[in-house]
Parts: structure tokens; sequence; C-alpha cells
DNA sequence: ATATTATTTAGATATTTATCTAAATAACTA
DNA sequence: TAGTTATTTAGATAAATATCTAAATAATAT
């Protein structure tokens, strides 16, 4: 859990996920979408798969990254135990 | 959205929540359950309360703070706007 | 083999953060 | 009013983090 808190605690970080909710995309599109560095945005997919929350594949010359949900079932947990008051 | 998966990001913030989902408590009793300075704590608490996540309710000479899940409505939202894919 | 394209790793730096001690504020009590 | 208790604010410091440029690795294409 907390490397997945960690993850989600940074904007950046937020948006490459809602990008990849859509659809699959290379490390190269991914940086494309921001005013960062290559290496920054690479370091960022970094955290995002030490959380679980992403996974890649290589594609040829491309590293394909995807949103991988599952692990997000945790946090939801943990929230609406949270709210069960008492 | 910020201030909130900040104020998430820390071990000793997220038990604090934990703990008062069971109970209100003032500020001394939090710090007692942790081996960590009572300005620190302090610091902690701060930071819940500009994410919205306690508030904070003065009897006598003590803070009573309580959790506030509202906020946490947000957090699941975004969330389960995640899961849905396309 | 060499060049090109895609991406990551390494190393450096500035900012943020968690923590501490000491001092300040606030409320109660004798 | 003084003293005590509860909590925060101020200021300092060490560790973590986001970012950059330069170099390394990996795959493709000529």
């Amino acid at each position: 859990m907390n490397l997945l808190f960690k993850a989600l605690n940074d904007e950046t970080r937020r948006a490459i996920l809602e990008m990849l909710r859509d659809r699959d995309m290379n490390a190269g599109e991914i940086a494309d979408a921001f005013d960062i560095s290559k290496p920054s945005i690479s370091h960022h997919l970094d955290i995002l798969k030490q959380a679980g929350v992403i996974s890649s594949e290589r594609r040829g010359q491309f590293l394909v990254y995807s949103i991988n949900t599952t692990i997000l079932e945790d946090l939801l947990q943990w929230i609406m135990n949270l709210k069960e008051n008492k």
C-alpha cells in the first residue's frame, strides 16, 4: 500500500494513469503528452510499475505500458473501511 | 485532490485516520499512540486537516479531532473512474 | 557493420518533507 | 495572578523526491 499511495501522490503520474485508462501507450507517446523530459517520465513509469498499477511489454523497439487496476481493489477496500463508522 | 493524496501518502497519517475511525481523540491522545514528538504529530494533523479529511473542535484545554469521510467520496470516484475501461 | 530510433540508467541539483528541540499561545486551577 | 497542562508555531536538519543532461542499452533498418 505504501508504494501505491506514493505512486498516486503526483499529478503527472495520475495523469499518466488517466491516459492509460483509455488505451495502452508506449513510453515515447506518454512522454510527448507532457512538458517533462523523457528520463523523468521513465522514472515516473518506474514508480507506477513498482506500485503494480501499470505493467509493460516490449513490442519491437517500443515498450508498451498498460494500466493494471487489480491493485486498486486494495485501495478501495482501505478507503471504504475508513468510511464504516465505529 | 492533490492535498488529499499528499495527506494519505504517509504511514503515520494513515494510522491516525484509522484510529479516528473508531473514536474522536484529542491531540495528546493521538501523539501518545506514536513514538513521535508532539510537534510532529501536530504537523501531521495539520496536513490531514488541510486535506479536509479531519476536523478539530476545542473542548476546554483540549483539541478534539474527528475524521471527515465526505472528502473520501471524491477519491473513491477517481479510483472507480480509472477502473472503468475505455 | 553502422546508423537511427526508443527507452532507460547514472549522476547531479533544487525542492519538499518528516522530524527534532525550544519557544509561544491558550485554557484551566489554586 | 501564578502555575500547570495542552497544543501549536518557529527554526533547523537530514532524507526523499522530481527534475535535468549525458551516457548506456536495445531493437530496427540500410
